[in-house]
DNA sequence: TCGCTTATTAACTGTATATTCAGTTAACAG
DNA sequence: CTGTTAACTGAATATACAGTTAATAAGCGA
């Protein structure tokens, strides 16, 4: 019995070490097994604090909505001036921290379970709602302040998050060919094009 | 000995039962045992065709890779004139056969499975490669044509690359939440409007 | 110090995994 | 009919897997 931790120390070191794995090697190469390897404890420990495999990939997945939910959270914007929200929300959306957040390979091995698993199903859609009512709303305020072409914003909102997912898959192919730099300028500018702005 | 015959039947054979299990199960159910006990014959006689496992990933991603190829040929214009090309090109981007080709399931575990494996990921690119060289020669025509603002044609296309990617990624998690139709007339006319056409 | 809770390990189970190898059987060419 | 090739099977490999149960040991309050 080498070290005695409790369970808030624990189960997030375990979460944490899963999450590592399931980023190098994928949900196929995720098991209980080199978790525990890894951590020098023994793999019945996880069963004890996690008390199946299932509920660990939930708890993983979780962990990862969570951090996106922070961080949709922290774009609510702090300032009333419509021109510097619209800035903001430009920049954080097409920026670098959103995408450092959780790494792309980890989001993949998720959607990818959600194929098969109802359970992380649910956890995206409920991710993507609240992504779709922070957007809608924002695109609403900046609509009311005349800044980008007035529509229905819930539907603007869903093809704002359409290029941005794409975008980030993009930008994982092809951020090596050419410098991100100009592509997430150009991706900006399509965006403004999109929302319809004065100029441009 | 049940059936006998030979590789030309055998080993098609054997690849469409794996990507079936791919697309039902992901990457982390798809075992050769699964495979070999849906058709009825040994598990061995799968490594006889595809000595290693390996192998028959591989020859699975080349399948979905050549059908997009095949589905990027065929999209190739028949007709000379610019206007009918934009609607085609259009239609087809957008519109269903495209997403009919693969099962989108399928999709996610290659791109999970070039995350970790080489070979997978550059057949990937190669596939974007030759997307890409499509579309900008076909922007091209259509700034020659005058159709469409003029601007460099490969990052245009890389542009739209991007929101079909995203386009596609939408459509699974919104599709029944509301008219496909809608959707992807939203998507055709955001399209548009990114490319610079005359009205709207 | 006693006793309780809980963290932790040890020793398993049964099943599934990819892969190997040696052998068998069918088809077919000479 | 014979020999060769290729399709195919069976059994066995070692390893990894998730999960169970029972035994220890540490910490802590009484």
């Amino acid at each position: 019995m080498r070290q005695r931790q409790n369970a808030e120390l624990r189960k997030p070191e375990i979460l944490r070490n899963f999450l590592e794995i399931l980023v190098e090697e994928g949900i196929e190469g995720a098991s209980i097994g080199k978790v525990a390897k890894r951590m020098g404890i023994h793999p019945s420990l996880i069963m004890h604090y996690f008390s199946t495999k299932e509920t660990l990939i939930i708890e993983a997945v979780d962990h990862i909505v969570h951090e996106y939910g922070v961080l949709i959270d922290r774009m609510k914007p702090r300032t009333a001036d419509p021109a510097r929200r619209l800035r903001r929300l430009l920049d954080t959306l097409v920026g670098d921290e959103w995408h450092r957040v959780s790494e792309i390979a980890a989001d993949f091995s998720v959607i990818s379970i959600s194929f098969r698993n109802p359970e992380v199903d649910r956890r995206i859609r409920r991710l993507y709602s609240l992504y779709k009512r922070f957007l809608s709303g924002e695109l609403r305020a900046l609509m009311d302040a005349g800044l980008i072409e007035r529509r229905d914003p819930a539907r603007r909102a869903e093809l704002l998050m359409s290029m941005l997912e794409g975008y980030r898959h993009f930008k994982h192919f092809f951020v090596s060919e050419r410098s991100a730099k100009s592509f997430r300028s150009d991706m900006k500018r399509a965006i403004l094009r999109l929302l319809g702005t004065g100029g441009d």
